[in-house]
DNA sequence: TGTTAGCACTCTATGATGCTGAGTGCTAAT
DNA sequence: ATTAGCACTCAGCATCATAGAGTGCTAACA
């Protein structure tokens, strides 16, 4: 265990470090106004420190920089909570007050306040359609054989996929068809639509339809459930002005992982599914292209049911306590937010 | 006007340029199989094409570098047509056949072959939606006052809003709206729906809403016409691999660009509307952050009608024949693929 | 008259060298 | 337990010399 004295040195180095992204030495310490100790006294405790794994040096006679082991530690045992400015708090509630924006457009500002006022890079995973229901489909023909079909959700959630219709479907076989769908399927968790279909309306269809076996194909097809949502981004290229970002080989393997929407969906994903605040700090991310970084995730929710992430990446030496309370806050505030707006949806 | 020879000695230079990213010096063209003069043959000559303009030296005794005006006589006189290799024919042949795709995927994956075959970045932009029309919208109600709004164009394109009805409308009200739109506007550009409600609609809606008010400011809302549609980009990282972008600090603006829709759009946009090829170098873009940047545009249409652009941005040392050949390859093929999807739509 | 060999000159890139300053570890004194 | 003092280490920076690639110019050549 560490001592007072050194917990009280410890954060004050991190602090620091994680404000200058240099090594601090013992004499940059004992300098300070708030501390007392020769810079020898320091040098031994850092000593120590560094011993027990808390801390590094870049080299052999350089100053202190904290280890992955002394982020964790911060982290989970000397945050100390940060206040928001009164002027952040307005601009939050303003954000997600008004209740006139597209769902879309509403996170894509909670991207962006996430990186304005982190100055990181802000993603935010877009509702997942997991547990999201269908309220209803549509198909708009185009041609004969081409056509849109729209599908709606509980949470007004739209998505569209073209699709080929059977050579020759009368029209109104196709409006036979939606209203199948519509009335037997309407509530059936998006996920399962596919093996719904095959379960339960596959008689119904032949019955109904002179071309069932394509249009069961087709529907197969189109409403195949994509796990991947849309990602959404703020301040993309902040990251890249932080410091240890000078140098471009570090760059670009960044910039690809943050390309692939596959590696992002896994670098989100909670570990186990507790709610709440999650830090991933270095290799904690298992990814070696971000080994330098870290993630902070925060879920949000409509009502109970947790439906997306926020997240922030930044460099490890990051400003933990202020991404962590803006976090916290503003992914209660979406979720009150949607909340407000979807209750009593069905 | 420039001689025989030195046209064929630019035409070294710059391909080789091109190729090594490196300042070309005389001895080193002398030294090729294909010349026969001695370097200091080649030294006045490249003297001579410098003092008119057409290269450049990065201090005064390296090699040569073609400069702008040089790149420009370059592309407008010296490019050989290129032959694209019988795999990459094939490739994109394929890519263009499947009828399958949503229009989405087939826009990306024309991005991405496009950087993928170039390796630089690609840029296309989604349909316009300029000269699209109108062929039938649709609203889902969500709950008792908000509803989804969702608008289908005679292309397929479906775009979707969140709209806030009046409070207490009810559900025939509705139908009949939408109903009074579809049969009026059907066939309306985009772009003129909002002032064809504002005409034709006020009087019709009033007779038979008694919410016409509100109903007519929501509908300006969400049927205002977003000049600015989807962009799709391939290989975003490409063309930081290149040389020219080692120093992070040539990056960062660039990226910024990149991630602006709007300056985007103005850099894409065709200076007249004519058709084909344009190529852009370096200061031409008139835009200070990709001054070492060549823009090559094409367009692409459905039928006659223009709709949308494909690019590649590389640095101006770029494989001007090679990208000039895949841009009209390509986009030839996605008109003729989309002139196909959607021939007869109305 | 066009071409080329030769030469002095220029400039970048590279590597060696030395110095400075910030930092450390250790020891001995307080 | 704390601290002053000192020898030591190392990155960073400036300086310097050198090599190499390239140029322009002049004079000789075919």
């Amino acid at each position: 265990m560490l001592t007072e004295r050194q917990l009280f040195l410890f954060k004050l180095l991190v602090n620091d470090y994680i404000r200058f992204a240099e090594p601090i030495g013992s004499r940059a310490i004992s300098k300070r106004d708030d501390v007392q100790y020769s810079s020898a006294t320091i040098r031994n405790e850092l000593a120590d420190m560094e011993e027990l794994g808390y801390l590094e040096k870049p080299h052999s006679s350089s100053g202190r920089v904290p280890s992955e082991k002394g982020y964790r530690f911060y982290v989970d045992h000397l945050l100390s909570p940060v206040m928001l400015s009164h002027q952040e708090m307005v601009n939050i509630k303003r954000a997600f007050h008004d209740q006139y924006y597209e769902l879309e457009k509403l996170i894509q500002e909670t991207a962006d306040i996430l990186s304005d006022f982190t100055h990181y890079t802000s993603i935010v995973l877009g509702p997942e359609l997991l547990e999201t229901k269908l309220k209803h489909i549509q198909i708009i023909r185009l041609s004969e054989d081409v056509a849109v079909l729209i599908i709606i959700t509980n949470t007004g959630h739209v998505e569209n996929r073209t699709v080929t219709l059977p050579k020759g479907i009368k029209a109104e076989e196709v409006e036979k068809l939606v209203n199948i769908i519509n009335i037997r399927l309407k509530g059936t968790p998006l996920y399962k639509v596919t093996s719904a279909i095959d379960r339960e309306l596959k008689a119904v269809l032949r019955q109904n339809l002179s071309h069932h076996k394509q249009v069961i194909k087709m529907l197969n097809v189109a409403l195949e459930y994509h796990p991947f949502d849309q990602i959404y981004f703020g301040g993309k290229t902040n990251i890249l002005s932080q410091p240890e970002f000078k140098d471009i080989n570090k760059v670009l393997p960044l910039l690809n992982v943050l390309e692939s929407k596959e590696i992002v969906h896994d670098l989100l994903k909670p570990v186990d599914n507790k709610p709440g605040i999650q830090i991933r700090i270095g290799q904690e991310n298992h990814l070696n292209e971000i080994k330098d970084c870290s993630v902070i995730t925060a879920s949000y929710s409509i009502g109970d049911e947790h439906i997306g992430t926020v997240a922030v990446i930044g460099p490890t030496r990051m400003t933990y306590p202020k991404v962590i309370t803006l976090l916290d806050v503003v992914s209660k505030s979406l979720s009150k937010s949607l909340t407000l707006r979807y209750q009593g949806y069905s």
